[in-house]
DNA sequence: AATAGCTGCAACCGCGTTCTC
DNA sequence: GGAGAACGCGGTTGCAGCTAT
């Protein structure tokens, strides 16, 4: 559990309403968390005002609330964002935009907050470097046909990476069955009645695609989608929906397909090299 | 070694929506 | 049906730790 009690000073909430009540905010501190933790294994979560009053909590039911499902609850996923949830955040945030909760219920253990911020350090810091807009057309032209690409082929190489190694000890030990063959590769339908929802296709209809060279987007029965190797893009020229054809991007996280491919991967978050940069400086300085 | 600038992320805030009485 | 309370969401802030100079 991180120490809270080494960040910052615990200040008082300055409403003389709030003052009354001696309510306690900034970081948590490890006392503070046992309370909250102890009292939610007991009674449940929910009504938060009257749980802070009943814990003995000198917070606001709304701290302890995003304190409960931000960091303590137990199902929390800690640590870098994968390749594969990154796909699925790039993906599900092209669909839907700032809508952080509806896409965090996609990516179990994983909290809106924590997209969110995932998003704007690591996605924006790449707009801000490409000096565009990150909802610019050419930002999202650039996430969906040259950043989501590359994730699908470092994705593909960990597969293999880890296929080659371990991997066929642990199918053999644990009877784990393989990931994204065409076999196991049924279509998942969830509960939620978005249009993403009604069919969630497995990542193996994702990595068919091939890509060359980095800009070139092509799959084995499908068309063509603007890119070309060797050649200039023509963002005019771009199907409207890359997955449309490519089929929609999903992770089956109710049964073992996905586990596999999280462990072992590469979480470094240089996603584009110097060379994709200079590519789309100049694209982008061509096209203003 | 000092420090200025940057980054990542926990926590807060405001506001719209939903729930309860 | 209405009012107030509670909840949930997206935007923003503040600060510890890291990096560059």
């Amino acid at each position: 559990m991180e120490d809270v009690k080494a960040r910052g000073c615990i200040r008082k909430i300055q409403s003389s309403e709030e003052d009354q009540l001696d309510l306690i905010r900034g970081p948590w501190t490890v006392e503070e968390d046992f309370k909250l933790i102890n009292y939610i294994a007991v009674h449940g979560e929910g009504r938060w005002n009257s749980l802070a009053r009943s814990a003995g909590l000198k917070r606001t039911g709304k701290s302890c609330r995003l304190r409960w499902l931000n960091y303590l609850r137990p199902d929390i996923r800690r640590g870098n964002i994968t390749l594969e949830e990154q796909l699925l955040i790039l993906e599900l945030h092209s669909r839907w935009g700032n809508r952080w909760s509806k896409i965090a219920q996609h990516l179990p253990g994983r909290t809106d907050n924590e997209i969110k911020n995932y998003w704007r350090t690591r996605v924006q810091k790449h707009a801000k470097q490409l000096k565009c807009d990150v909802n610019s057309k050419q930002f999202k032209d650039t996430v969906r046909y040259l950043w989501m690409p590359r994730l699908v082929e470092r994705i593909q190489a960990a597969s293999v990476a880890a296929a080659t190694s371990t991997t066929a000890q642990v199918y053999a030990t644990q009877q784990v069955t393989p990931s994204y063959t065409p076999e196991n590769s049924s279509t998942v339908t969830a509960a939620s009645s978005d249009s993403f929802d009604a069919q969630v296709s497995p990542v193996s209809d994702l990595t068919n695609c091939t890509y060359n060279n980095g800009f070139h987007v092509s799959n084995n029965s499908n068309p063509d989608y603007g890119f070309h190797a060797g050649s200039q893009v023509d963002y005019s020229d771009l199907s409207d929906n890359y997955y449309d054809h490519c089929g929609d991007v999903g992770m089956d996280y109710q049964t073992n397909n996905y586990q596999p491919l999280l462990d072992g991967c590469d979480l470094s978050d240089n996603l584009l090299s110097a060379e994709d940069f200079l590519f789309l400086q100049q694209q982008f300085n061509f096209n203003m």
